[in-house]
DNA sequence: CCGATAACAATGCGATCGCATTGAAACCCG
DNA sequence: CGGGTTTCAATGCGATCGCATTGTTATCGG
């Protein structure tokens, strides 16, 4: 048996460097070089972990989605209105590292428009986002599952929409958070 | 003087070349060569005309804002209720060239995390498009001004968000016009 | 302690990139 | 009907790209 290392530490170390690069520069700056040289690795390394290009960019988007699902099953404990607030605000940008990760997602979604791989990682990910949204509704609020599935379309399309105008500086996180509250409760009266 | 040629049209070739390639490929696609091969013009036109690949990407951006502005003002005689809704509705991709046309925004829009000159240009356009918004608003719903102006970022987000979702083919063109027509007449009876 | 093997590091290769340069064809003015 | 100018088309160059290949080192079972 050969020198024994951690993988898994490995394999993120190096996706970690691509998520900042494709933060400061999208994933136009990604190769094989400037992600090596961004995680402060040798480029061989990069190759012997994941092969090619393309193998390195569908592991930057899939590990994303891995942990903000390993985040959100860790409020399985806490009332259906929690969670699905812990959904709709979750990616509104409030710290550093939270800004990185929705950068770095939005980069996805572009790539996602011509990038059969991307696209499904990212489809499915929000196939379970309304899923879960729903069923939380049906709790929190009584509704049957068509109409609730409906508010839940509603609701992650406007934190989406939110969640772009702060990127773009155009609103502050505090605010998409407020409006975000505001539309949920006037859900609820109505 | 020599020979006259309508550098505007020479332009617009190349740029709606652009577009498609953008559309097809993200903008990672994009190269002075491909663009070139994808509007049936030669790389010496394609430089003679932008110059630069930046400068050509910018051009993109900069005429698609542009074309989206001057269908908008084509609805200056109609009443506010009805701009209000053009504008929510007109990037919903119901045709194939505005899916084309709104794939394109939304490359851009990861374009503008890491591009100024981009992010300047997307910036004020949707500065434009919430002040309009908000304009409209107060005029249909008499609301004042703060008012009128949170609630336009809100059907703004929330049109965002339904786009995406179009576009990603969780929903239908139809489907997402039906729930922005709700949503409207939700806040009106408020 | 030794050979097999995993884990790299280093290098090479052909393709493509942005961009500068060069030259020719087309056109209008005098 | 030259000559000046614009509009390109063609080509060259250095840099960078993804990826394959090769060389080196560290580790551990036998």
């Amino acid at each position: 048996m050969p020198r024994a290392v951690d993988h898994e530490q490995r394999r993120f170390e190096i996706v970690a460097g691509l998520w900042h690069l494709v933060a400061e520069q999208g994933i136009e700056g990604v190769s094989l070089r400037t992600v090596a040289a961004r995680a402060d690795v040798s480029m061989g390394r990069v190759q012997h972990y994941f092969g090619t290009k393309d193998a390195l960019v569908v592991a930057g988007i899939d590990l994303l989605v891995k942990r903000a699902v390993i985040e959100y099953e860790a409020t399985a404990d806490r009332p259906p209105a929690d969670r699905l607030l812990h959904i709709l605000l979750q990616q509104i940008p409030a710290t550093d590292a939270g800004r990185i990760g929705v950068t770095v997602w939005y980069a996805y979604l572009a790539k996602a428009m011509t990038h059969t791989a991307v696209r499904q990682i990212l489809a499915e990910a929000t196939r379970v986002g309304v899923e879960e949204c729903t069923r939380h509704i049906q709790e929190a609020d009584g509704l049957d599952a068509a109409a609730a599935r409906a508010r839940a379309i509603e609701l992650l399309a406007l934190s989406d929409g939110l969640t772009l105008r702060v990127l773009v500086g155009d609103i502050t996180a505090d605010e998409a958070e407020a409006s975000i509250r505001t539309y949920r409760s006037r859900l609820l009266g109505s």
